[in-house]
DNA sequence: TTGTTAATGACAATCGTTTTCAATAAGGAG
DNA sequence: CTCCTTATTGAAAACGATTGTCATTAACAA
């Protein structure tokens, strides 16, 4: 992630923001953190790198970063937003399985059988109910190893 | 649904709750409306034909309806919970398609073919991961006919 | 009919997130 | 490098959905 530079940089410019410290102390904390976090963690993680950071520039960071593809949101329902750092800048499909207990989010990779057939009723959804289908999410919601 | 009487009225029953008047006008509106409605949208509805109705008893009816499994709750990410009618007591596939424009909700059937593959995923992921799947979900994000 | 106790509704409180606004700093023009 | 415009920032207040509190009411078993 050193060697060809941090393509996120350049992502973050090339759609219009200015590139600014506290963005960049952002980004770095999700980088290197594994896993989903709320708004509050990564505001916990970026306080202890850079003690000036506000709680709203957390959020409109995260916001900013979803819009330009750099992260991703999901929302498990337990009413708070998770974000996660995307490695590349390509999609990768990707499912998640969501602890009904601890919260926890675990990425599990997309089945190729599978994304072929969803995307099949994809298509099928588009032409019947003329719906233009942006992107999906297919969660498994249950009790993870430890909580069971 | 009036011939065989209403199923719901044992499951309440069933599950150790009271048939209350309140109760009753929201279940009514539920099962005569169409879609999914936000806990807002079933308090003026059941407003009109119930004027005394909190908006308290609104939250606390729906909560207690999906732990009894008359009504499914989907957090379509936009803040607001949804709530939607079961006709049958039985579990029924399906899938959402979720404007991101309006918010509306479009139940889906679940095609036979994909939903043999979402189960043998959800096998796998049970042995992996050792995760404990009890329910999913498959959401498709976009725009709907009217929103395009 | 009555007594126990769950359920109700008004109100306040909570929690995640957004808005407001004056102060600051990024980065292009010169 | 310096200046100037304008996006970005942080603190505090506002917001909207949902939940808690508590005295009053009504289900329903006895």
């Amino acid at each position: 992630m050193q060697g060809r530079g941090r393509w996120f940089h350049g992502r973050i410019r090339g759609c219009g923001y200015r590139l600014t410290l506290p963005r960049m102390k952002i980004v770095e904390v999700l980088n290197s953190s594994k896993g989903h976090l709320s708004a509050e963690e990564v505001f916990l993680k970026v306080h202890q790198i850079y003690p000036a950071v506000g709680l709203t520039t957390i959020y409109r960071t995260l916001e900013m970063l979803v819009a330009s593809g750099i992260v991703g949101k999901i929302n498990a329902g337990d009413g708070k937003a998770r974000y996660e750092f995307k490695k590349t800048p390509e999609e990768d499909p990707h499912f998640h399985l969501i602890c009904k207990k601890c919260g926890n989010i675990i990425n599990v990779e997309a089945n190729k059988e599978l994304d072929k057939h969803i995307n099949k009723v994809k298509e099928e959804y588009i032409k019947n109910y003329e719906f233009k289908v942006d992107n999906l999410q297919l969660r498994f919601y249950g009790l993870c190893k430890n909580c069971k």
